[in-house]
DNA sequence: GGTAGCACTCGGTAGACTCGACTGCCAGGA
DNA sequence: TCCTGGCAGTCGAGTCTACCGAGTGCTACC
């Protein structure tokens, strides 16, 4: 008996094969309980369960999310697709656990879902309605009266989102790589100090300092800058294109050179660019570890650490990463729910929320799909004149002031 | 006995006289234990102990702060100052008691500091060596070390203090209203949109997207930008000056006047700059109930009360906040600790750490102190033309990615 | 005024015990 | 063959008790 069960440190975690899992960030999960079209390989038995098992299965992962307490055999009998005695649910239990996709936390108690188990029923989720009426009316409502510039949006929607779920709330902005430069200016400071001020085509504006070698006039900033932009126009940061030496002018060409390579800086940072993380202090309420709340918020604060996580899970093809399924250590009590936000067809960021892996899935993932759209829709609407613009932003006040929620509502 | 204690919940709260306590935020507290020429009035006699209570009060708040237990009377015997036995130690604390320095959580237990008792701990410390030189040595070093714009840099430092405290740290920085505009550029995004960028005097760079009124060239926006360039440089924000009416040009004249628009809602938004909060993971270990954690970091998401809490703490003359003398209900479990960042000799900033009321003070106090100074040099040296540049910065990445700790060290 | 001693209070811990929520197994029935 | 009811067993959680120890206030004494 003892030596039968298994622990919960001997859990299974983590085995599954999240690359085929989700095809498509984009397709949520097939809708059928049973993919019997996968069931052509025998390694595919694990993913296949009979249907009172997918039954129970399902009636312990969402009486746990709801209770947070083990799920003991009678408290699921007479759930839809259970109409068998306490008796029968444990010996399916048992097998499940067998299985892997539950686990017990000692020999008395009753069931918990590994990470597998909370694959299971991810994928094999149906569209139970997880928003009300009255939350789908605050979403749509909020986007209705939001206003303002970008960064001040974003940091807005993920305090919609992350009161919407109660975990915290991710936005990605995209690295404007494709991005084409509109204009380029530079403004003296002081006579050896000037600022570069790049604005490229989706309206992000970048800006870097300048050392000059020599002293140098606002009227020689204003060559350069016009040489800069006759010659960048059009190119990315990345690759802004190349800038011909001026022979017969050497200190307007020591400037130009300056701009260049402050350009070519911009371009390599290859940093992520706006990265918004709301209603983090809702992990708190969701572990009972102190100690698993400051690993994980501290892992929050380090905004590029998530960023990499998130796109590590996209590029796999995940919209959904439980637990040890994205490999990263720190979180791996932790459950990511992710969703492009498209504009006007093309993906333009990421949305997503944080939360343990006894989050409650169904509403996360709609609440994250809801705000990715409405999110996409307000920002192809507001800068609807065709072109592609994701920064439509103050600069700099919007992006540092008011990162987090700013009340739940609006 | 019973009725003659101080209950916790009747603890004397924020009676002190704050602005009388510390009286410029430059000057941290004056060294001497007992100020006699205070003692002036009988309302003084709450601030005035005799040197064996104080040295008393001294060694159970140091003693407090260390163990967070409650301190009994034969545990500081034997400190400096109480070189008497322990049954007179009880009679001295049960004067403090009396008199709202100390507070008992219950009969049988240890003495607990009140705010008031540590409000006189901080204004009559000492320069206890609060900070190593290993950690001096830190701090110098990630100064001489650092590089890159100011937004990344404060989110640095931000994270340095932190890891230095073990308590949130906070920066904000100053509001642009001095500065004054340097450039106004208009760069179209499409035909009916252009992105309106300021760039301020302190290097700062605001932009704002502007609804042109009809389909607007290109030519005509450099018209419109020369226009305002011609007429605002100089400057505020705030007040721009006056740019007057193109007669003979209307499609022109509306360019303009958007622009003119813009640039009021720019100034008038009057928020302040950047705000950089990092280790908040740090508040999960400083309270035991989970609900605080949770209700102070959702405080310190909500940026904009944060600076506005710090701006009144500030106004009323305070570097030190503890419990409820801040006045925000929400934070009463914390003390702030606060201090200016000077650019050669101008305030443009404020550094501070929020922790719990049982803070590690000597230290907290050193520690800001020290980043500040050195914070200050290092953006006055980076921008060592003279000019005050406060923002020498990469503009939305630097602002918005890596706001958090990027680790506790360099 | 300071000290030593004494009686008292009360939180925290440890152990014994019960209760109840589970389980696994098994024999019997549809 | 599969399901069910019953049964014995496990173990966490809660309660109750006793006890220890830290710490207090009071008072007589130096």
């Amino acid at each position: 008996m003892k030596a039968n069960r298994t622990k919960p440190d001997e859990r299974n975690l983590g085995t599954t094969r999240p690359s085929r899992q989700v095809a498509k960030p984009t397709t949520r999960q097939s809708a059928a309980p049973v993919d019997q079209a996968e069931a052509d390989a025998e390694a595919d038995a694990d993913t296949h369960l009979d249907h009172r098992k997918a039954a129970i299965l399902n009636a312990v992962v969402s009486e746990y999310i709801e209770t947070a307490q083990p799920v003991g055999s009678a408290h699921i009998t007479g759930n839809p697709g259970v109409e068998v005695s306490s008796a029968t649910v444990r010996s399916e239990m048992a097998a499940l656990e067998r299985d892997g996709y539950l686990a017990q936390p000692h020999t008395s108690a009753g069931r918990i879902p590994t990470d597998k188990g909370y694959r299971f029923f991810v994928d094999h989720l149906g569209r139970t309605g997880a928003l009300g009426p009255h939350e789908r009316h605050e979403v749509r409502s909020f986007f209705a009266h939001v206003h303002g510039e970008v960064e001040d949006l974003l940091g807005r929607t993920s305090g919609l989102l992350a009161g919407l779920t109660d975990y915290a709330a991710v936005i990605v902005g995209p690295r404007h790589e494709s991005a084409t430069i509109r204009s380029v200016q530079l403004v003296g400071l002081s006579p050896r100090l000037a600022l570069l001020v790049v604005v490229l085509s989706d309206g992000a504006v970048e800006k870097r300092t300048l050392d000059l070698p020599s002293d140098t006039s606002d009227d020689l900033l204003a060559d350069a800058a016009s040489h800069l932009n006759g010659n960048t126009r059009g190119g990315t940061l990345a690759n802004p294109g190349s800038v011909p030496e001026i022979r017969d002018n050497p200190s307007l060409d020591a400037v130009v050179a300056c701009g260049v390579d402050a350009l070519g800086q911009l371009g390599a940072t290859g940093e992520p660019d706006h990265v918004f993380v709301g209603g983090s202090s809702r992990m708190a309420s969701a572990f009972d570890a102190v100690e698993t709340v400051r690993s994980v918020l501290s892992i929050l604060e380090q905004q590029l650490v998530v960023v990499e996580l998130i796109e590590d899970i996209l590029d796999r093809g995940l919209s959904v990463a439980i637990g040890a399924e994205h490999g990263f250590e720190p979180l791996a009590a932790c459950a990511l729910v992710l969703a492009p936000v498209a504009i006007e067809g093309e993906v333009a960021g990421t949305i997503g929320v944080v939360g343990p892996t006894r989050m409650h899935y169904p509403r996360a993932l709609a609440a994250v799909e809801l705000v990715g759209e409405q999110l996409g829709e307000h920002l192809g609407a507001s800068t609807s004149t065709g072109r592609s613009v994701t920064g439509r932003s103050k600069t700099r006040s919007g992006a540092a002031k008011r990162r987090g929620d700013v009340g739940d509502g609006d």
